[in-house]
RNA sequence: CGGAGUGUAGCGCAGUUUGGUUAGCGCACCUGGUUUGGGACCAGGGGGUCGGGGGUUCGAGUCCCUCCACUCCGACCA
């Protein structure tokens, strides 16, 4: 490509509205354009960065045995009301209709069509295990798009879906597709992990994200520092130790703490490490079925409520904040809730962490009382309906489930998830096959995702510097980027002309920056757009000599003309 | 969805407080010339429903009403 026909350009300042590196970056360098809000115009460059990524996706995909289809992006609204979904995935599922008044939704995810498909299709054990894939557009109407295309309304995704006759083969597919994932990211040059991950609204029974480790990251991820745990802070566990309070206190006693409210206020005032306080978070919970009710959540003072173990502690849909007045509704004491002597008709869930915690100084539900002394060792105290759950989130310093080492909690980009969906899908869509012994059984499915535009900012989120862009060279647009110094300088021009010619018939992917500039916007449009590596063609060339630069190292090389075909192929396959 | 903010040329902004010629600046763009190793210089030039609609006024980018779009924080989110 020459560049001074190509449909690119290069802006020297971002839109005032971009705010991390990859979007910024992106925009600056002429890849993508915003067209509304968490919806982009691809430009030729990253077009191209694109289909650099679905081909590597492509390749490893069909090497697991995968098989490539492309479902309808708009999906009639019935297969939706099938498996309840269309409830329950709300306002993200973009609704609308035809001329005949026919109800559509733009797909966001293709468990119903594929199911669809599938079931009139297989009919027997001996045509399983099947895995469709597609590389394709989806539309998730989010509340709040942002961060370019880290998080966009309209995005590509890869969604494959395997199909099962028994949970063991579906194991074995999961694992495979880990496998592979891990392969497809490793190509691509990330730094990620693999993490425990909620299932969330797709539902299923396990499920493993991929993360690429970014600062502007919106998940918290909870990693070991010493063994391979890492978990997603929703669901990521620790390893239980009670520590003894060296204050003991020899009965209950309830403590008059006047308008103490906070852990901190009432551990300051009796003098006692919050770590044997208990902290009560009341949420109203609201259910599938419509039903709400207030849930109180006990945890240790120094920890927080995960609202996603939570959530799933209860098997509640959401979990909402609740004023004041509405606790007191109910018979609640805001600021002096705990677990003794609740309102019968409340729901409370303890974290495992205070199992038969000792020596706990928590809220007397009594207007400033606070009771000394407590333990959980008898259980009768709080009745036969007391659950103990994991709904704490982990943090840092925590200690490993698996090693007993400390945790560490770091940002990442989820680019991919795994899921074991079981027959969460072919059930309610009756999609049944013939085992063995002629019996009808549905389904046993699993699911996995790639964020394949996502992908290109998490790319750019960990490969850039001050001045622009770092590809890595598997999807780099370009791997090689010729600069003519001075185009009007023929024996210059002739020279890159070759060059480049010679680069493109080896099959490398090289642009000719042959535009009539001067060496600064050039070399500056090398380092935004960022390239692996550029030629510079320049007033050196009388003496023999061209510069060869590396994008990622910095290096510079000064190398005789005759050689630098060969200078260029080293570094671009390195 | 709750809170905050912004909307003037492709991008970045000034002008709005206190209404008053023809709406301005930098970058980008076009023409000519000089330049050509770190975002050059000189001269000339093109480009605007001032987010939309309505209103007040002799007069609205500026005041009032209303709608819309976009961004940020949060909630939400395979």
């Amino acid at each position: 490509m020459r560049w001074s026909k190509f449909f690119a350009y290069t802006l020297k300042e971002a839109p005032k509205d971009a705010v991390v590196a990859s979007h910024k970056y992106l925009i600056r360098g002429g890849y993508i354009k915003q067209v509304a809000a968490g919806i982009y115009n691809f430009l030729p460059l990253g077009k191209m960065v694109l289909d650099n990524i679905r081909a590597i996706i492509k390749e490893e995909m069909d090497k697991a045995g995968a098989q490539e289809v492309m479902l309808s992006f708009v999906t009639p609204y019935e297969l939706w009301e099938e498996t309840g979904r269309a409830k329950k995935y709300g306002d993200e599922l973009l609704r609308i209709e035809d001329r005949k008044k026919q109800k559509f939704v733009l797909s966001p995810t293709n468990e119903e069509s594929v199911v669809d498909l599938v079931r009139g299709v297989v009919k027997s054990y001996k045509q399983l295990p099947i895995n469709l894939y597609q590389i394709n557009l989806k539309f998730r109407d989010e509340a709040r798009p942002r961060f370019g295309l880290l998080r966009g309304r309209e995005f590509i995704m890869k969604d494959a879906y395997s199909f099962h006759a028994t949970r063991d083969d579906l194991d074995r597919e999961f694992n495979l597709m880990e496998e592979t994932y891990k392969k497809i990211f490793e190509r691509m040059g990330l730094k990620f992990r693999v993490v425990e991950a909620d299932s969330g609204a797709i539902g299923g029974s396990g499920s493993k994200e991929f993360m690429v480790l970014a600062d502007t990251g919106e998940d918290d991820i909870v990693v070991c520092s010493e063994c391979d745990y890492a978990a997603n802070v929703e669901v990521a566990t620790r390893k239980h130790v009670q520590k003894e309070n060296p204050i003991k206190t020899e009965e209950i006693e309830e403590v008059y703490t006047p308008n103490k409210k906070s852990i901190e206020e009432v551990c300051e005032f009796l003098g006692i490490d919050p770590y044997f306080s208990v902290k009560a978070v009341a949420k109203k919970a609201v259910y599938e079925n419509g039903k709400e009710e207030i849930v109180v959540f006990f945890v240790r003072g120094v920890d927080s409520l995960e609202e996603t173990k939570a959530k799933n502690a209860i098997g509640a849909l959401d979990l909402m904040d609740v004023s004041e007045e509405e606790l007191e509704k109910v018979g609640l004491v805001p600021g002096f809730i705990g677990p003794f002597g609740l309102p019968s008709n409340i729901k409370y869930v303890i974290d495992d962490d205070l199992r038969m915690a000792q020596e706990l100084v928590c809220g007397a539900n009594k207007k400033d009382y606070h009771i000394k002394g407590a333990n959980l060792l008898d259980a009768n105290l709080l009745g036969n309906l007391t659950i103990y759950r994991d709904i704490a989130a982990v943090k840092e310093g925590d200690l490993c489930p698996k090693c007993g080492k400390p945790l560490k909690i770091t940002k990442g980009i989820e680019v991919g998830h795994i899921f074991k969906l079981g027959t969460v899908y072919s059930e309610p869509m009756n999609a049944t096959f013939l085992d063995e012994n002629g019996k009808a059984k549905p389904f046993i499915m699993g699911c996995y995702g790639i964020g394949v535009s996502r992908l290109i900012a998490s790319a750019v989120e960990q490969n850039h510097d001050e001045k622009g862009i770092i590809w890595p060279k598997e999807i780099a647009p370009f791997k090689v980027d010729i600069i003519v110094g001075d185009v009007k300088k023929e024996e210059q021009l002739a020279f890159a002309e070759v060059l480049y010619e010679k680069l493109t018939n080896a099959g490398v992917k090289t642009i000719l920056d042959d535009r009539n500039e001067r060496f600064g916007p050039k070399i500056a449009d090398f380092e935004l757009v960022g390239f692996p590596v550029c030629v510079i063609v320049g007033k050196k060339l009388k003496d023999g000599k061209v510069e060869v630069r590396d994008r990622k190292t910095g290096e510079k090389f000064e190398v005789d003309k005759d050689v630098v075909f060969e200078k260029v192929m080293e570094l671009v396959n390195r």
